[in-house]
DNA sequence: CACTTGACCTGTCCGC
DNA sequence: TGCGGACAGGTCAAGT
């Protein structure tokens, strides 16, 4: 489930790949996902990959830029035409590309040089998106356009401060999840690691929020901050669908402190982790750490 | 306005 | 073995 952590890791495999080369063409098979002209893009040098929240932009020397959200199931796998990747089978639902969850082809070539890679996007669940627009009007993508900053994760660009953090749960009655998984209010986290944060910091997922004291405030920061750092530095989770541009897998589903572990023991004080739902989201928590 | 629920999808898993 | 149903969760739209 691309979250943060993940969808970084994609930006980061997609910037290595991408960025001095063009597209020479784009087939578009489902075109429900995909919106834009591909001629706007088509021959013109990509620049640039960044990211917000979980959203991706492909920047191109015109000004012009594809936008990407991956959802759930979304992947991007880069082939080159010379080298054989290893895609794991499970993750990528078979190891040949493209397959029947492939919805989009881009052919990538070197300036000024033939056809020499293949950029495929796969969604087996069809809920993710990719948009081609002007550079200038990403921004106010209703999806760009209400994102709420990002935590300060190491080597990132996130700016919200921890008196910022605590102003926005302050802010709300809702269970302290459903607030920190909310993008408008905090950017990039999602269910994987808002349910580890919350055990990091102690703190029972369904609190109000605005009924945290100070001090749980500062430790659900803290937490917050550490898992995502944690899930960068293993390339994400690959708990699903999620694989990285390379084919490769993410590893921080062999660290998850709560999350995907009901019925077995709390790494801390051995009590069963429960499984149950806040904000219509399966939460898992530990109920003797977490108050 | 604050919050909740359902829709979008398909593969997987569980119980009968 | 097959089959129905619940479940997975990011975001948006509609409903309370």
């Amino acid at each position: 489930m691309p979250e943060l952590p993940e969808v970084e890791t994609i930006r980061r495999g997609l910037e290595k790949h991408l960025v001095g080369k063009r597209i020479s063409s784009i087939e578009v098979i489902f075109a429900k996902l995909f919106s834009g002209d591909p001629a706007q893009v088509v021959d013109q040098e990509i620049i640039g990959v960044r990211r917000f929240g979980k959203g991706l932009v492909i920047d191109f020397a015109n000004e012009q830029s594809i936008v990407a959200h991956v959802k759930m199931t979304g992947q991007f796998i880069y082939m080159d035409k010379s080298e054989k990747i290893n895609l794991h089978p499970k993750l990528s639902i078979g190891a040949d590309l493209p397959h029947k969850h492939t919805h989009v082809v881009f052919h990538l070539s070197a300036i000024g040089h033939k056809p020499l890679a293949t950029l495929y996007y796969n969604d087996i669940r069809k809920f993710g998106w990719i948009k081609i627009v002007p550079t200038k009007e990403v921004a106010g993508l209703s999806f760009f356009k209400s994102l709420g900053k990002e935590l300060p994760i190491k080597g990132l660009l996130g700016t919200m401060t921890l008196q910022e953090s605590e102003a926005i749960l302050g802010s709300s009655s809702l269970p302290v999840k459903a607030l920190i998984m909310d993008q408008q209010k905090i950017a990039g986290v999602g269910n994987i690691y808002a349910n580890d944060g919350l055990f990091l910091a102690r703190i029972d997922p369904r609190r109000k929020a605005n009924s945290l004291k100070k001090e749980e405030a500062g430790r659900l920061y803290k937490s917050l901050i550490e898992v995502l750092e944690k899930g960068l530095l293993h390339g994400g989770a690959s708990d699903v669908n999620y694989i990285q541009v390379d084919g490769g897998k993410g590893e921080y589903q062999d660290h998850f402190l709560v999350y995907g572990r009901s019925g077995e023991e709390c790494l801390v004080c051995k009590s069963t982790i429960e499984r149950i739902v806040v904000g219509g989201r399966g939460t898992f928590l530990c109920p003797t750490c977490q108050k």
